[in-house]
DNA sequence: GTCGTTTTCGGAAACGTTTCCGATAGTTTA
DNA sequence: TAAACTATCGGAAACGTTTCCGAAAACGAC
């Protein structure tokens, strides 16, 4: 009953079974198998995003030169040209970044990876990164870890599926080993770090002064008296965490005074662990007279909870946090800090991660300190002579 | 002196221009063209992201096998799947991108517009777009307007060459005319408002109570004996601005106070401009005895402002504002406020969109309405009865 | 007019993946 | 045991762009 589609014979054709749905065919004459389809629908051309071999046609040109009068090439007569830009203007013409993008072996887009960006430092860190970058022409691609070290891992496999030129991380609190990272910078792919950064790796990097703004801070606190200054920490394993309490331990020692381990408490930056080490402390025979916070939010929280003890700031305690947000300004009493430029740190690590990306085989890691400042308000102000100047 | 790459005749091949600056021969035996090549260097290959043909080539298999294996395709062997898996994992094969997207015909990537990712409000709804759009195995990419009509046009532009599956927009204070969005959904790109959005674009909507917010911020102030409410809004294009205008005013006239326009003040956000209408409203015959300011930042400045004026809260001057952040409840006195719920407005916003990426033919577009909060605080507590209930 | 030169364009490959369309061997059914 | 079927694979087209290579026409100088 079926003729064949090559011979046109009906008698040597047979079935032949089935493949994905469709009965199949065997023409015995000609030896071809073949299936039939229940017709060729009537091609209902979408309406799509136009590409430049729409333009080739309205033209009646080739795509090639659709393409050269797109890129600015020279080797394309300038009346063609103008008319192509008209064509691709009425059009609405958008260049497929995709194909592009496969095409060029390049995406000019950057992945960034932060814990959250609902703090507002990793708010202002992306918002310097996407100034620069979108300058650069590039694009930006971000992702939250949500201080996790699974979440993370999966990130930087997203974004180089993603085939992104380049990567930004600032590692989540929980990450302590870097395979992840290490196996795609073998693979080539240019990563700069920037305030979390890790050391086990040969990346560039973005820090801040923590080490110096850790001892700035504590020997502000001591020229106002203060002697027995506990520190809330973070993770044990968290680098930036490490090196505050190296420049807290630095500035003691300076001052001849002893570290006492009863005094430094390490957190996971939760409300919950400020007030744990707060009660801790505050129920130690020898209690502090000052705490320094090496995460700003943990200040506002040891704050509203020494108040709601009864415990006068500054003159029973005082307190000093690392970093620096509109809220430290605003609380009674307002808070000492170190204030971190996170703009500024995203604007200066977007810039060598694209100088890397340019420069990929000559460029050199380095690591570049944002500078910090160290900002005097009442909660640290025992003596009260030195309001907002440095120690 | 050259011979020909063809007929290896040498007399009779001549010179004939330059191509690109390499020199061009002509051999007038076989009729042939061709240009001269200094020498085929040597073909380094480089190091690359691993493909699937890699891995064919690996298994001495064909990339369409490879591809079968790697999409759980029923048209394959176990065994061969699971070697084939085995060598993937390997070689750390991450499947491209962009070669995926462009086949496919879709990204599933989203984009997401916004004025300032610094405003935490923002950072709010776009970690709630990421968790949606990451459960639903979505990426994000996020643009910021800068509260500029243009850029806003520039990222729309962006991201359709990126070819995103859909749009989320909240737009910049500034813009007026809507064309870049009216082009790109008559193209059939999905498009989603959320927040700041505009009625004369048929898109779904994510919007707050803004009417029924700003009324009950209204009333409670009048509960508390207030009577000359004056308003700090927002450019008077703003949609989001006039309703909430719409709710002050419905307030007022339910409780028999005349609408002054006076009192309605029209600003751009900014703490200049905030300070600005204070003063303005201060040096009236009659000042106002309460404020409202549609952004809760606003009302933060203006309690910094009256503070300095030495005008007293609530007792003299009641402050109430739309929007909720950590710092209202922190400042003194803590500001009463109508909570959003940022975080829910993205998420809400993302499923929709997504519904509407995936039954694009089917979708009618509505509008959501996330319900908000009345959060009572000291700010507008004239009377000391109604703390933390609503009026 | 001849010959080298320049300008301008078309064809085709390549980027990495998916998918359509067959093809083959082995397996079941009648 | 032949016919019908299933399981499994390869080849090639397609996605939209850039770019390499070559061709033709126009141009210029002698």
């Amino acid at each position: 009953m079926t003729t064949c589609i090559k011979c046109g014979n009906v008698e040597n054709v047979v079935r032949s079974g089935f493949v994905r749905g469709k009965q199949r065919m065997f023409c015995k004459a000609c030896n071809l198998y073949f299936t039939i389809t229940p017709h060729n629908h009537l091609t209902t051309k979408k309406p799509h995003q136009t590409t430049i071999i729409d333009i080739a046609k309205v033209l009646g040109i080739s795509p090639s030169t659709v393409s050269r009068a797109l890129n600015n090439s020279t080797e394309i007569n300038e009346n063609t040209r103008q008319e192509i830009l008209r064509v691709a203007n009425e059009l609405d013409y958008r260049p497929n970044f995709l194909a592009q993008s496969l095409n060029r072996g390049e995406t000019h887009t950057i992945g960034v990876i932060i814990p959250d960006i609902q703090r507002p430092f990793f708010a202002g860190v992306v918002a310097g990164i996407q100034k620069v970058a979108t300058e650069a022409g590039y694009r930006v691609m971000i992702c939250q870890s949500n201080e996790s070290h699974h979440t993370e891992t999966l990130n930087v496999q997203a974004l180089v599926t993603s085939r992104v030129d380049g990567l930004l991380i600032s590692h989540s609190k929980e990450t302590n080993s870097f395979e992840h990272v290490k196996l795609q910078l073998k693979k080539g792919l240019p990563i700069v770090h920037f305030d979390r950064v890790c050391n086990e790796v040969d990346t560039a990097k973005v820090i801040q002064e923590d080490f110096s703004g850790g001892f700035a801070l504590i020997e502000h606190l001591i020229s106002q008296g203060y002697k027995r200054i506990a520190i809330l920490a973070g993770p044990a394993d968290l680098l930036i965490s490490k090196t505050r309490i190296d420049g807290y331990k630095a500035a003691l020692e300076k001052h001849g005074i002893e570290v006492d381990e009863d005094l430094i408490y390490h957190s996971n930056f939760s409300k919950e662990e400020s007030v744990k080490a707060l009660d801790y402390w505050l129920s130690l025979p020898q209690k502090p007279d000052s705490i320094f916070t090496i995460h700003y939010a943990n200040g506002i929280e040891m704050i509203m909870a020494l108040k709601e003890r009864n415990v006068r700031i500054p003159e029973e305690i005082g307190i000093v946090a690392f970093g620096d947000e509109l809220i430290a300004s605003l609380i009674e009493p307002s808070l000492t800090t170190f204030h971190q430029f996170p703009f500024k740190i995203g604007e200066t690590a977007a810039g060598i991660l694209i100088e890397n990306i340019i420069n990929k085989e000559s460029f050199v890691p380095y690591t570049k300190v944002i500078e910090g400042e160290l900002i005097i308000r009442k909660s640290s102000l025992k003596t009260n002579r030195k309001y907002n100047q440095q120690a």
